[in-house]
DNA sequence: TATTGTTATACTCTATAACTATA
DNA sequence: TATAGTTATAGAGTATAACAATA
């Protein structure tokens, strides 16, 4: 007979506790632009970049071609994609932000800096490095275990 | 003329990355037990009460009482959960485990346990600690700000 | 045959609000 | 009037698979 664990036993329910919260508090904020997250995560991953392929941008964001072409088909409906054909290719499409939203992106950055600030700000630096420096190994751990084995 | 912030600047991104890969993980495992991350949570505040009201547990989860009624609902189908009435108060309705819930929660805590052995057991026991450490004083924090202003 | 992208479907989670019954 | 809980609705995110057009 023994006890079994408690919710709050698990680095993931910390994890998901506070990750929720911060997206929740970014939404939030996002909505005033009539924006959410996963949009702004897809325009921002345009900015750097004069035209993306569908397919290159789910491999980046970790999204499904499916999602990618949902995704796209509201921010055009925005008017802050445009989608186009591949001269090259007949299958392949092309994604590009608009002058709008090209326009629109510094503006969205200012949030999620201002987010980011609201809910880490109080922290000490030293917290700060330690928290990202961990994350960013656990996700540089993901990426080498979803390389398949030589 | 400045940069805008990229994705990877922000604290609350890396933390999505991580959050979203574990519950997932997480999900997954779950999935063969035919139990959803939500459903386990309500199932383990359920193992340590006798029985509890909707709005308790509402306020325990962080989640509406509409949420907790869908959640219920699904649980009671699945044999893992019955709802009673209160015999004190007419509104008001009793959740509680059956005891194939009870019977089944260990094996969800298993799974629990194996997940963050697998996403984190890896790391340093020093890590783990400050990650913890970390994560928990910013869910104090976000309890504080929760409470009005007197 | 394989690949690119779209479309269709479905389910979880989350949030809001209307509603019923009781206090 | 206020409270407890349910019900209805909706949108976001995620996943899978079927599909059309092209390679």
């Amino acid at each position: 007979m023994s006890k079994i664990a408690a919710l709050t036993d698990h680095l993931g329910y910390w994890l998901r506790q506070v990750s929720n919260h911060v997206s929740q508090s970014f939404a939030r904020k996002l909505a005033a632009e009539d924006v959410t997250v996963a949009e702004w995560v897809l325009l921002r991953v345009l900015y750097d970049e004069p035209s993306m392929a569908p397919s290159r941008i789910a491999e980046t964001m970790g999204f499904t071609r499916g999602a990618v072409t949902k995704l796209a088909d509201r921010l055009i409906a925005k008017d802050l994609v445009v989608r186009a054909a591949d001269p090259e290719d007949g299958r392949a499409q092309t994604l590009a932000l608009t002058a709008k939203g090209r326009q629109c992106a510094p503006k969205l950055a200012a949030l999620a800096d201002q987010n980011d600030a609201e809910c880490f700000g109080y922290l000490t630096n030293h917290d700060r490095r330690a928290l990202r420096q961990i994350l960013e190994d656990i996700v540089a751990r993901l990426a080498l275990d979803s390389i398949p084995i030589e």
